[in-house]
DNA sequence: CCTTGCGGGTGTC
DNA sequence: GACACCCGCAAGG
């Protein structure tokens, strides 16, 4: 961990003088801001080449969170933590739910968790799984950097994630936690009941934001989507592309896709890093997929007044709150109140993802509310 | 079992 | 040297 950073509070000296500097930092600067008159509201969702100051208070900043999936990267240097993205997992067949919802699961952080996750089936049709590699920067995963400094905590995004978002953290945490609980109880033919039960049960949450059956571009959830999770979900039903394709990939081969399509394998891809697929237009440019048409509005212009994301109260007055203009940013997207439910808390996220689990792995259905 | 962070090591540029 | 990545280890949930 980074934690070191020290109880050295930094002088203050009231340096004004770098306020307009503020931005003008680099995650590799000897020395960084020392003083910074607003801190950031965490982001949940960071995208394009954005930088922004978090309070050391700040829970989530301390963790590193990230909705993106975000592996640990070393780069050898004990200062900085450097994370890069491992894409989203998508369904093979390329199947879609029965309101046009995508599957972007997401990718196990931990390489044997994830290659065990792709010998897994779809959710939603029992198709194979694919990984669709990041390759925002230049060709290679978007990275994140963090950096503890005094009584900051400064994060560095560099690339543009060309992926759709897979789901959060929760929501795959509460897809496994389900899907266990499943297979503990319920033998295989219970299981369809207990879906239907789940499900019903999640109808009787409140619950926001089903993100996980995404659409891209339907990342913003409709008002009428939301709170009302488990009756716009289908019966269960092996839907749309049931039957084709079903699961093909043998246990213990990884498939043509995935890790070894995408960076897994890819010291031989050196230089030829757009062999797979053409970068869309990474620079600069939005990601094709609505990163930025969070349901949060990350990176869209704001909208949302500060939400109460308390979980993480930064110390100082976020200076996310629309400060001259929303979009004003030269890095882009501007911190915006984000929310990812506080850690322990029940935040706005709390209740997403919804998928039902036709197959028998361990991709559970996502039709329930996240605790 | 999974996430997260660390750090040694390798290969490429 | 910078960068990307692999691998194993350890702590924690």
């Amino acid at each position: 961990m980074l934690k070191g950073a020290d109880d050295s509070v930094m002088e203050q000296e009231d340096s004004a003088s770098q306020h307009g500097e503020m931005m003008s930092w680099d995650i590799n600067d000897i020395k960084l801001p020392q003083y910074v008159s607003q801190t950031d509201w965490f982001q949940e969702w960071p995208d394009s080449y954005v930088k922004h100051i978090y309070s050391s208070e700040d829970e989530n900043a301390q963790r590193h969170h990230s909705s993106w999936a975000m592996r640990n990267t070393n780069n050898h240097n004990s200062r900085i933590l450097k994370k890069s993205c491992l894409g989203v997992v998508v369904c093979g067949n390329d199947c879609s739910t029965l309101d046009g919802r995508k599957i972007y699961l997401r990718p196990a952080i931990c390489d044997k968790a994830r290659q065990k996750q792709q010998r897994k089936c779809c959710p939603n049709c029992n198709g194979p799984l694919r990984l669709l590699s990041c390759r925002g920067h230049g060709g290679y995963p978007v990275t994140n950097f963090w950096r503890h400094e005094g009584q900051f905590i400064f994060f560095q995004s560099k690339g543009a994630h060309d992926h759709p978002r897979p789901e959060t953290k929760l929501e795959a945490e509460a897809r496994r936690s389900i899907q266990k609980a499943k297979s503990a109880f319920s033998p295989p033919s219970l299981r369809l009941k207990r879906v239907q039960e789940i499900e019903s049960l999640a109808g009787a949450m409140p619950t926001q934001e089903p993100l996980l059956l995404s659409h891209p571009e339907a990342r913003m959830p409709p008002a009428n989507f939301r709170g009302h999770l488990s009756k716009s979900w289908p019966e269960p039903r092996p839907s749309s592309c049931c039957g084709q394709l079903p699961c093909p990939r043998p246990a213990g081969q990884d498939g043509p896709s995935g890790e070894a399509a995408g960076w897994g394998r890819s010291r031989s891809l050196r230089g030829a890093p757009s062999a797979q697929h053409t970068l869309p237009g990474t620079k600069g440019g939005r990601d094709p997929f609505g990163s930025d048409a969070s349901p949060l509005g990350d990176g869209s212009c704001g909208e949302k007044p500060p939400l109460t994301y308390s979980g993480s109260r930064p110390a100082l007055p976020p200076r996310a709150a629309p400060q001259g203009g929303p979009c004003a940013m030269a890095s882009g997207a501007q911190p915006r109140p984000q929310l990812l439910p506080p850690p322990g808390g029940s935040g706005g996220h709390g209740g997403h993802g919804l998928c039902l689990d036709y197959c028998d792995n361990d991709l559970g259905f996502n039709l329930y509310p996240l605790r």
